[in-house]
RNA sequence: GGGCGAUUGGCUCAGUGGUAGAGCGCCUCGUUCACACCGAGGAGGUCACUGGUUCGAACCCAGUAUCGCCCACCA
């Protein structure tokens, strides 16, 4: 075999002979995985050349999937998806920047690292040299919470790396087996020191432009993971619940009923507030009522959000049962009487609001009870001060939770990080919007979640988090005499001294002595939100702040490929960051994969014992036969997981082989577009030029279904009508040589591009007919063009091949009918043909005759028919065989 | 409640104005000198429903139903 090698022989320019003496005498799928994935990385198929402009890069974005959870069909399908893109980019002459991320940052990494090693995370406690972790391994089962031994943050990341290789030796091994021509050189990990130091800059580059500021305000609150929880990691769940009504008292003791689903915030009410046209409480507006039970003083105010079909038409407004309570307090300028604390319990101090004897006495009854605990006591008072009116009605309500966690959330006032996204300024809304119109959506109809995401936000975006394990914010705060933290005037570090974690490291300045002491300095205790370090992807993968000159040549990327339910986060939260820091969009095109559905029409889930673990699919059916199936659907169409359809991949990568070693086996291939001088092979050839075109139309229009589907079928047509035409020409039966080397000719040029079209899609077997017979990779061969083609078509038509192909079904037709061997010869035919397919069967009428082996005469009769039709055939006896 | 997508033969899906398509499955037959992980032939659908536009509608418009998803909905 020739020197590996990316040339390829030109047909129109550089006839070549190639000897199909590596054709094998049997030929299988089997081990053709691990032998490819093999000879790739040895061979750096895929390297990327980091010394192209970036006119000449393909660059892509690629999502870094989460390495603590498994890979599951779902992965496989996108991640194919992005593989074709990838493929054929390479093929039409781009550099392509594929690298892999994983993302170990997060919660779900957090409590794996937990439970494997048995520590936690504490960041005020000091870096350990050469920590060893009392467990390795999880043994099956989880190491509780009372057992884990806190570790410092430095320790509890490094733990994280350590245990995310194992993750990722078995993701990258998936990946190789599945195919991917991923640079494997060139992996990030979002928890990573360049990750960390990305991160870090940018949000101090946003906080020097005003971008990040931070806040104190009403939130929602997970109090499970004690955190802050930003609008984008909101689900909307059903939770049941209870209608009280309640009775508030005027000041002359007659009653005014509310309906709550939350009496426990009754101590946190500042007002109630009806509709301003709502006819029932015109005469209270401006009045003042006095709560059950605690007997504070509240106004009745107006607000067009109070609903007057909502329970009793007239809200309880407390600070804070929801959303809507904060706009009250916002607008209404209502006082802030926070009951529920950051643990979900209500405050252990009687608020200095509640005045009464009475009402102090009730408050303690409550105070240090959960929410739930709480309920139920307040509505025990509620009844026995006779202020309940009937009982409570169960209801279905809708509770906003933390998409990972499963108590509702609450709202409580915190300090947190926010970065400008438009939420609050409706210029940076316009702007996003743009960015969003002008990115190159595939399918287009994704780009509307995009605009009702960005145009429904009604904040900035949150991105502290008060938990431990993350990339901390790189500030400090002055500590005043007074012992408080300066909020106002943060110490950022040095961009080159990132990443820092404020909790360890010193602040310029100061030394390590001062920490927490007045006069001294105090670190930001938070860390941010994983969307902050994940909408950085594209930095951080191209190298940004540590490579400029990769970054240069890889950004603004070309391809963000990804699910459809992460649009609102990873998509939004990306281009949030590049529209603040470059200016621009991050990509210019999103390639939006759908759900898998399993049999039940219902999404994948584990929960449902429905997911199939990824390599033992891959085993099962081959890896082409599964990027086949991934392939056959369309960018942001849900599609089933079907076994079927692997199998029909399977079989036509087994096809792809046997047609190749069929086509190989009538001697010498010459690639030579003047031998072929037959009009049936020229016929063939234009169809096929025909099928480049389409093929690479779809593609460049990510439609990648369509191309496979145009390939596919010419595919099926040239092996069942084509091949079987022209096999006795092609073997020298009629001794016409020229004949043969037309056919032989047309063969190899056919096989040359078909290979090529399927390349991106099943890349082992055409990577395996390609070495039997030609040098290099055909993963680094130019993506077929059509010139040649052409030149060797001469203008036929391909109708020619439909008209043979119909002529020939016919014959078939006649032996299927009469039950007898496709062998058997037919003496003497008519053949009834349409008037527009007579040219086409007349100029391909000795590969007819052939392939349906008429030994007699064969009429060709015009006719009304839609397709040929066999007439008055004489079978003859089926040969004897040799 | 707002939005997006889907609804085509048993199954999975193509098909954006001109007499319904593919593969699988099914039926019949053949075949082992490319391919039994095979080949040939065949049966099978009033394109969810109701109106409308048009000479003509699976396709365009209006509405309805069902399914999936996104957003909103905590009194």
């Amino acid at each position: 075999m020739a020197a590996m090698s990316d040339a390829t022989p030109q047909p129109t320019s550089a006839p070549a002979t190639l000897v199909a003496r590596a054709v094998p005498e049997k030929v299988s799928l089997d081990g053709i995985e691990d032998r490819w994935a093999g000879a790739w990385q040895e061979r750096g198929t895929y390297a990327f050349d980091r010394s192209k402009p970036r006119e000449q890069v393909y660059s892509i974005d690629t999502p870094p999937p989460t390495v603590s959870g498994s890979l599951h069909v779902g992965h496989v399908f996108s991640y194919t998806h992005t593989d074709v893109v990838a493929r054929f980019q390479r093929m039409r002459g781009a550099d392509v920047f594929y690298p892999m991320g994983w993302d170990d940052n997060g919660l779900p990494t957090e409590r794996r690292v937990q439970n494997y090693y048995g520590v936690r995370c504490d960041p005020s406690l000091p870096y350990v040299e050469g920590f060893a972790p009392p467990h390795e391994g999880t043994d099956g089962k989880a190491v509780k919470a009372s057992e884990q031994v806190p570790v410092s943050r430095r320790n509890f990341i490094e733990l994280c790396l350590r245990l995310s290789q194992e993750d990722e030796r078995q993701f990258e091994a998936l990946w190789r087996r599945l195919g991917l021509s991923v640079d494997w050189s060139m992996t990030y990990q979002t928890i990573g020191d360049h990750a960390r130091a990305v991160a870090q800059a940018a949000f101090l580059r946003n906080l020097a432009r005003g971008e990040a500021y931070q806040a104190e305000a009403p939130g929602l609150w997970d109090v499970t993971f004690q955190t802050a929880v930003a609008q984008a990691e909101l689900e909307a769940r059903d939770y049941p619940g209870f209608f009280h009504r309640v009775a508030f008292h005027r000041p002359d003791g007659s009653p005014v009923h509310i309906e709550t689903t939350r009496p426990e915030l009754l101590p946190a009410c500042v007002a109630l507030i009806a509709h301003p046209d709502d006819e029932r409480y015109q005469h209270l507006f401006g009045t003042t009522v006095t709560s059950p039970v605690f007997g504070v003083e509240l106004p009745v105010l107006a607000h067009h959000l109070a609903e007057p079909d909502k329970g009793a038409g007239i809200a309880m407004c407390c600070t804070f049962g929801d959303l809507t309570d904060v706009q009250w307090w916002r607008e209404l300028q209502l006082p802030t009487r926070s009951v529920v604390g950051r643990d979900g319990r209500l405050h252990r101090d009687t608020p200095d609001w509640i005045t009464s004897e009475q009402g102090r006495a009730a408050y303690d009854e409550l105070a240090g009870k959960t929410t739930f605990s709480a309920r139920e006591a307040v509505v025990a008072q509620l009844r026995a001060a006779g202020d309940l009116d009937g009982e409570p009605t169960a209801t279905q309500r809708k509770a906003n939770f933390y998409e990972k966690g499963d108590k509702p959330l609450e709202i409580v006032t915190s300090r947190q990080w926010y970065i400008r996204n438009g939420g609050r300024d409706e210029d940076v809304r316009a702007a996003l919007l743009a960015r969003g119109a002008e990115l190159d959506w595939n399918p287009e109809f994704m780009r509307v979640r995009y605009e009702n995401w960005v145009g429904g936000l009604t904040g900035d975006w949150l991105i502290s988090r008060q938990r431990f394990f993350g990339v901390p914010f790189p500030v400090w705060y002055p500590v005043g005499e007074d012992g408080e933290p300066d909020h106002d005037h943060p110490l950022v570090p040095d961009q080159a001294a990132l990443p820092v974690d404020p909790s360890s490291d010193v602040p310029a300045g100061y030394t390590a002595d001062q920490r927490d002491v007045p006069g001294g300095f105090t670190g930001d205790p938070d860390i941010m939100d994983t969307w902050a370090t994940s909408s950085l992807t594209p930095q951080i993968a191209g190298g940004w702040l540590a490579d400029e000159d990769l970054f240069a040549r890889v950004f603004p990327m070309d391809l963000r490929p990804q699910a459809q339910d992460i649009i609102r986060t990873w998509l939004f939260s990306t281009v949030v960051r590049s529209h603040l820091e470059f200016d621009e969009l991050p990509w210019r095109h999103a390639a939006i994969s759908g759900f898998i559905l399993d049999p039940d029409r219902k999404k994948m889930s584990k929960s449902k014992g429905n997911v199939v673990t990824p390599m033992d699919l891959l085993v099962e059916h081959g890896s082409d036969a599964v990027r086949y199936w991934a392939a056959s659907a369309k960018l942001g169409t849900d599609a089933a997981f079907e076994v079927g359809q692997m199998k029909i991949g399977r079989r036509l990568a087994i096809k792809v082989l046997n047609a190749s070693k069929f086509a190989l086996s009538f001697g010498d291939v010459e690639l030579d577009p003047t031998l072929v001088t037959n009009p049936l092979d020229r016929a063939m050839l234009a169809g096929l030029a025909d099928v480049v075109d389409g093929a690479t139309a779809s593609l460049e229009a990510y439609d990648h279904t369509r191309a496979l589907e145009l390939t596919e079928s010419f595919f099926w047509t040239f092996c069942d009508d084509y091949l079987e035409l022209v096999k006795d020409r092609a073997y020298g039966a009629d001794g016409d040589e020229a004949a043969a080397q037309s056919a032989r000719a047309a063969l190899g040029l056919a096989l040359d591009v078909l290979l090529r079209l399927f390349a991106p899609v099943l890349p082992f077997a055409t990577e395996e007919v390609w070495s039997w017979w030609r040098a290099g990779s055909v993963h680094r061969q130019p993506w077929p063009e059509t010139d040649g083609l052409r030149t060797a078509a001469a203008g036929a038509d391909p109708a020619v091949v439909t008209a043979a192909g119909g002529a020939l079904a016919a014959l078939r037709k006649v032996k299927s009918e009469a039950k007898v061997s496709m062998r058997t010869p037919i003496v003497a035919v008519t053949l009834a043909l349409p008037a527009a397919l007579r040219p086409g069967v007349e100029a391909a009428l000795a590969d007819v005759r052939a392939a349906g082996r008429v030994v007699g005469p064969l009429e060709l009769a015009d006719d009304d028919v839609e397709a040929p039709v066999a007439r008055a055939a004489e079978l003859g006896e089926a040969e004897a065989r040799s």
